[in-house]
RNA sequence: GUGGGUAUAGUUCAGUGGCAGAACGCCAGACUGUGGCUCUGGAUGUCGUGGGUUCGACCCCCACUACCCACC
């Protein structure tokens, strides 16, 4: 899942979202973050314009954020108390209060199709004690992340005035059925409604770097009940053989038959050995914010696309690869639009890094449908 | 032609009679539920040329050269 924090991937229009990927098939799901839509535009502001999708015209899925990573990753400005957590708005100074309750309401305000529960991301390193009291806060804010989601779901931008609703094709079900898809109008034309009505949240497994604490966390959520479970606080710090174990250790206990999500990896080789253990989706800001940086992801590696030794290199950054920029432009040219700090060096290099993200899970789920991942894996293994 | 000024890293410029400096640029590295075109490193060189003074000169003196300004 691309990242689109702020109701924008950055550097990339949303048409081309749509047909990312040798096979044109597009972003099927991105995700947007509660923290920052909260702050601007602001919630309100997104659900009286009929919410995220229509806002930035996004038809197919969005999962957001519950906002607990940003207040970890802005821990100098937070105060976590049982109730949630305060924080110093980044853009203006001003205090706000995360709580459970208040998250669910700014995504569903929002309008995504996947919410997420509010967790707390535990720090690393962190003692077992420590952990633990975190994954039992966790834990709690779960439960009233789920009481008031099942309170209010219905309060979607699109339920409270039908004219709101927009067809989104290429939707996956996730959750509850939708009721039967019907034709709506909006502005004098028709759209087939092909999406559920209502959202579904995801519970979160903490527990630290602890394999006993990451089962209890992940049983305990279970409990709980969610249609789909997330990974949460991992790539925080922690070995790579740490991250693997943690995931491991959770997905022992969750249901195959559910969505498992593990939140914020990795790199491509790292996405394919999760895929491997039997992750389903992840989400991450490294092939967009990378690419902003000048750092291309291939099927030989990475490439630095701002080294010298491609100033002259009349090759596609991959001919191995499909996407539209290696179809069309040279490494020497995108060195030059990055040197020369173009705005299109931005884009084309997103464009290129998802259209690899994006193939190399198409890759892995034809894998899948084989039986063998043995040698996607030995390859990844070898670009690590 | 006359007078004045300048000359140090790729560029713009600091600098001191005793190890040659900054910024930008350049070269490279980093980035994992995105505040931040960001962060971290590295290499720069006949200190215009030739003489002189001095234990020692990028620095002081002389000449030359180039460029800039003013005047004629």
């Amino acid at each position: 899942m691309p990242v689109g924090t702020a109701g924008s991937v950055k550097a990339v229009p949303q048409d081309i979202l749509e047909d990312l990927g040798s096979d044109h098939l597009g972003a099927q799901i991105i995700l947007g973050n509660t923290y920052h839509l909260y702050l601007r535009p602001g919630h309100e502001l997104v659900r009286n314009l009929g919410g995220l999708h229509r806002f930035m015209s996004w038809e197919r899925a969005l999962l957001t954020d519950s906002g607990g990573f940003q207040v970890f990753s802005l821990s100098e400005l937070r105060k976590v108390t049982e109730e949630g957590v305060s924080f110093r708005s980044h853009i203006d100074g001003t205090s706000h209060l995360f709580t459970p309750e208040r998250s669910m309401e700014i995504q569903i305000a929002l309008g995504a199709d996947i919410v997420m529960a509010f967790d707390e991301c535990t720090e690393h390193p962190a003692e077992k004690e420590r952990a633990r009291e975190s994954m039992e806060l966790t834990l709690r804010w779960a439960r009233r992340s789920k009481k008031y989601f099942e309170a209010h779901k219905r309060e979607c931008p699109w339920t409270e005035s039908g004219d709101r609703v927009i067809g989104r094709s290429g939707d996956r079900n996730f959750g509850e059925s939708p009721k039967s898809p019907g034709i709506v109008e909006i502005g004098g034309q028709n759209y087939q409604e092909q999406r559920p009505t209502m959202p579904s949240l995801f519970g979160i497994v903490q527990g630290g770097m602890y394999g006993d604490l990451r089962r209890e966390s992940a049983e305990r959520t279970v409990e709980i009940g969610f249609p789909g479970y997330a990974i949460g606080g991992l790539s925080v710090g922690e070995s790579r053989t740490k991250t693997m174990e943690m995931i491991a250790a959770a997905l022992e206990i969750l249901p195959k038959d559910k969505p498992r999500y593990v939140m914020g990896v990795g790199y491509p080789e790292e996405i394919v050995q999760y895929a491997a253990m039997g992750v389903d989706m992840m989400d991450c800001v490294l092939p967009t914010r990378a690419a902003r940086h000048g750092l291309l992801f291939t099927s030989e590696g990475r490439m630095n696309i701002k080294n010298a030794r491609y100033a002259q290199d009349q090759l596609p950054p991959d001919p191995r690869c499909g996407c539209r920029v290696c179809g069309r432009y040279t490494r020497a040219y995108l060195r030059h639009l990055f040197v020369s700090q173009e705005p299109l060096a931005a884009v084309l290099n997103t464009i290129h890094n998802l259209a690899f993200y994006l193939d190399t899970m198409r890759s892995v789920r034809h894998a899948i449908e084989l039986g063998d991942l043995s040698g996607m894996l030995r390859g990844s293994a070898s670009l690590a």
